[in-house]
DNA sequence: TGCGGTTTGTGATTGCACTCACAAGCCCGT
DNA sequence: ACGGGCTTGTGAGTGCAATCACAAACCGCA
């Protein structure tokens, strides 16, 4: 198992479980966690968990469970948060700015170290304790910062060109926040999300919940009228 | 295939398609579409485009392609959004402020009508033209305003309560964007996205993608040396 | 040392989603 | 009216992910 390449969806899942570790280390005194808390924690199925966790290895103790400090050494390690990844924020509108200044970031270990944006009116400001800069500047900044990720919070219409520019400076690995799906070469990763999206997702269903509520109600009215007439 | 339940992986990427189609609504002059280029626009293939359309009903013609206007309707009609769906945000702190003035709900047609918080310090205080109200009024408003929707955008630790109180006042879906799992009765519907988690991701493949490099080099070292010998 | 209770790790099974490939059907030009 | 060229709609096949269920392994205690 150890040595088969990990699933996508088991890795989608490690930053949950890496949450749910931390609570439980900040909370002194837990020392192990069966798959069984851990899942309830994560809110998935105990099963899950413990296939998950045996394609990093045998992490866990039969029995006992598993060594909350290792597991948590081991899933940090494992999604790469050992190192540090500077990461590169362009597009400095509403969004941008809310998200660069975001605590969520840099308490999970990522740290924005520079922004970018095309308009000269932003350039120059200071958001979050960093310098805005001209978008050109980009290439040279990612050869002499050694940034690795490349954030999009552009308006949609501009998310394509930036890509490519992240892309020419080098960048592998993107996070688009604008809503407009981009090209880019198939070595480079790009990962979507929409805020709107989930939204929509949601409306689907309550609509569906709604419909059938509604039905339900026209069945019991109809039932009811059969009811009278007998 | 019209009747049977819509598979959750094809309403999750309605909303992709919705957009594209707005796009090409747009620029003037587009009245049909094939799947080939509905697929590019996406970012997916062809067939999957094509099945997921043939959930919705037979709204395609052979040998011609799909209507705009009429695909953009039925999606829309769909996905539930000829309708609004009021919606109300809790947590009125840096990334909820960001969200409540963040064009694109308003663009899609969700409107925050009501935004929450539990600190006295931000009740009173206005945000993209609404008033912050507290907490304890959310029952009162959601019965009176017909709210259907909430967004959770307090720190982790706020989450769960919050979500109970949204349950507790009627409504049955929510977005979660906090970073933490939320427990609720199966008839209500979470989603969460967590910003950070899609950064731990792209770390992980980034990471792999260097470990591989740096393995290749390695050997590309060691076969030298070999050669060199002979 | 041996036993009972507990929890992991994993083969086996099921189910879902993606992909393929092609028949059915439409339009247009002749 | 009819044939050629496209494009949809969908059964069939494939692969991945979720779940089940149980043997293996561990701890503590007598």
């Amino acid at each position: 198992m150890r040595n088969r390449p990990i699933p996508e969806a088991t890795v989608a899942r490690l930053p949950m479980y890496l949450r749910s570790l931390l609570d439980l280390a900040e909370g002194r005194g837990v020392m192990t966690v069966s798959s069984e808390e851990l899942a309830r924690l994560a809110g998935v199925n105990a099963a899950k968990v413990r296939k998950d966790l045996s394609y990093l290895g045998s992490y866990g103790t039969r029995g006992v469970g598993y060594d909350v400090e290792y597991l948590l050494y081991q899933i940090t390690r494992e999604l790469g948060l050992t190192q540090d990844w500077p990461t590169a924020m362009i597009g400095i509108g509403n969004l941008g700015r809310a998200l660069a200044s975001y605590k969520g970031f840099a308490e999970r270990g990522f740290r924005i170290t520079a922004l970018f944006d095309a308009d000269d009116n932003v350039i120059g400001e200071e958001v979050g304790g960093i310098i805005v800069r001209h978008i050109d500047e980009l290439k040279e900044a990612v050869a002499e910062e050694g940034l690795c990720i490349g954030i999009i919070s552009t308006p949609p219409s501009g998310a394509q060109e930036v890509a490519e520019k992240l892309v020419d400076a080098g960048i592998k690995s993107i996070l688009n926040f604008a809503p407009s799906h981009v090209n880019v070469p198939p070595d480079v990763n790009v990962r979507r999300v929409d805020l709107s999206v989930e939204l929509q997702i949601l409306s689907f269903y309550q609509q569906r919940t709604k419909a059938i509520e509604t039905a339900r109600e026209a069945n019991r009215r109809l039932e009811n009228q059969q009811t009278d007439r007998r």
